[in-house]
DNA sequence: GTATATTACGTAATCGTTTACGTAACAAAA
DNA sequence: TTTTGTTACGTAAACGATTACGTAATATAC
């Protein structure tokens, strides 16, 4: 058991040569003669040696790491976004580190001060709900440390945002539900802070409009967390009015659900009586009674787009060169099943 | 706009002083006067000074950063695992790089080379499937990189390990089937390989065994991935027998929301003519129909106690104590609802 | 044969911080 | 007065690797 790991040290000292020509050899520069290098490669293959990152990533003053702050894990939009960004990051050769702000603007400070500890490179980042301060990303972009953000992005801010088109995506939800015929059409939708919820109440009016329905002000439901629970309260709500609509966009999945449950409750038929579609494409929306028609996001290509965007900003940076940011709006695609087509 | 980041070197020269006695100052060093420590303090506030972590943690050789490998992010399970790492690992000062395997070996393989490169101080990992030589992680070992396994765990490596109690969940999961009169009852089993689902099984054999109630083979029946489609095709297959089972414990959730398809696809009631049970209680489990009784594994504090055993042999490895491995295990609860009890 | 280029090294500096060690200045104890 | 101790610094070395620069030895050109 050696006492120490292998330096370059130990292997210039065991072939009477210097350090530099050691650092040259297994760095294949030019200046290094074939001999000698053969030599060395075979002793570093034989004593182990591994390099030393903490000190090239010093000399370097770079960590080849990716730092990640999403809202919460476990959710299976941001969980697929974060799948993306590691199979591509690893690609790349980059880390991941990963931090979950819990929709809480304050735990989002936390994580970008542990990241500055940590010399992330660039960082991705999809912003809580109430963070409506981004001096803390600013900062980061100062100490050039890139920042991409994904589809809860400040609109403000100036970097690279990854977003997916949620107005387009809501406006053929919308259309999709006219199509059948449906003219009273509710919407349940979110805080209206995060821009995706105001998108996609936007793409809703839009469609409304365009088709000319009448818009009816009480069958605009609002919710803060688009959860299940309130899915189901607000629907029920909806329900209690004097006149009921034929179909409900909810601006997500879980909220969709939720109106499942209430409508079921109350007898109704999905979609006769009521046709429900979300936004998002759970995992759980498949396999819910009736299948749950949605709005699908491409989570794991938002993911990788977005690292590839980082990295991009990150070499610039590196090279002292002009920034550059890009805005990527990516397209969403309709799930049909039973929730709004019926059983065939 | 400043050309370099502010260093120690910058402070003791606008001060005069040298810059031992300015990093003396800002970390609270005795040897230092109070009035020099105060002018320090004053200065680096006021040029906006941050420590260089990477020459720190190039001094100090340790990084603060664990390394999870799981096998895949988007899962209820392993969600919440990462879930409970992070929040334990900030905590403690630690920042959390991950990593998925995707159920490949190869891929683990990457991933602890990648975090190799980073240099991380420990590490976590849930085996893939197919990992059965576990070279790469002693390998991690000798390097001084503590490992910690959790859930899937290798039984022949020397290392703490976090796991739960498959076999007691198992047999509860099973014992709860008995006591609702069921006499013929199956059991859908993974691959067997990764020692959790062969603890589920053992602790079904058990509580059959226990119960006194015919253990029939052919009611045994092997998926590989554990999937919805395997639990809802093995399911069909069950049914086709000349007898069939009465209840159903499946190895995880998603099988037996496949088996729940199957069942009412045949037009057989739940739980009436079968009971069905998983294990895990995903999210999904409680929003299909009916609800599904499942085993409830402490998934967030799997995490957190990982973290806890982890930091704690970190510490040992850097003081050159001596290694004391422990193995946690952490107990299931059962969570019961319709497709066991009906509806009231 | 002299001038110039090329090859294959070695020396020294550098990245930013911490720490071991030495010491001047002064105070307290003998 | 001399000795011993304490305080508050400065100097130098160290962590491991890379890189700018210099140069001896050899090869090529004229």
């Amino acid at each position: 058991m050696s006492k120490h790991n292998i330096r370059l040290k130990d292997i210039a000292e065991e072939l009477g040569i210097s350090i530099p020509s050691v650092s040259r050899a297994l760095n294949n520069k030019p200046d290094i003669g074939e001999h000698t290098k053969k030599k060395v490669f075979e002793l570093a293959e034989k004593l182990h040696y591994q390099r030393n990152q903490f000190a090239i990533n010093f000399k370097n003053q770079e960590s080849f790491i990716i730092g990640v702050i999403i809202p919460q894990i476990v959710h299976h939009f941001f969980s697929n976004v974060i799948s993306g960004i590691i199979n591509e990051a690893e690609k790349m050769g980059y880390g991941v580190m990963l931090y979950q702000s819990n929709e809480s603007y304050e735990s989002e400070l936390k994580g970008v001060d542990t990241f500055q500890k940590s010399m992330i490179d660039g960082l991705i980042i999809s912003l809580a709900d109430n963070t409506f301060n981004v001096d803390h990303l600013e900062n980061l972009q100062e100490h050039k440390v890139p920042v991409v953000m994904v589809d809860k992005v400040n609109s403000s801010m100036v970097s690279s945002k990854i977003i997916c088109d949620d107005y387009k995506g809501a406006y053929y939800a919308t259309e999709h539900l006219i199509s059948l015929g449906k003219k009273r059409i509710a919407h349940i939708t979110g805080s209206l802070e995060p821009h995706t919820t105001k998108e996609r109440f936007k793409g809703f009016e839009s469609a409304i409009r365009d088709y000319k329905l009448t818009f009816y002000p009480n069958l605009i439901k609002k919710c803060n967390l688009v959860s299940r629970e309130e899915g189901y309260i607000t629907t029920l709500s909806l329900l209690a009015e004097n006149e009921i609509p034929d179909a409900i966009f909810c601006a997500t999945d879980p909220t969709a659900i939720g109106a499942i449950k209430a409508i079921k409750e109350k007898g109704l038929r999905i979609p006769e009586d009521i046709a429900v579609i979300g936004f998002s494409d759970w995992k759980m929306s498949s396999i819910v009674d009736p299948p749950l028609s949605s709005v699908s996001q491409p989570d794991f290509e938002m993911g990788k787009k977005a690292v590839e965007l980082l990295i991009k900003e990150i070499q610039l940076t590196r090279d002292n060169k002009p920034m550059k940011h890009e805005t990527h709006v990516m397209e969403t695609s309709l799930v049909l099943r039973e929730s709004t087509l019926g059983k065939n």
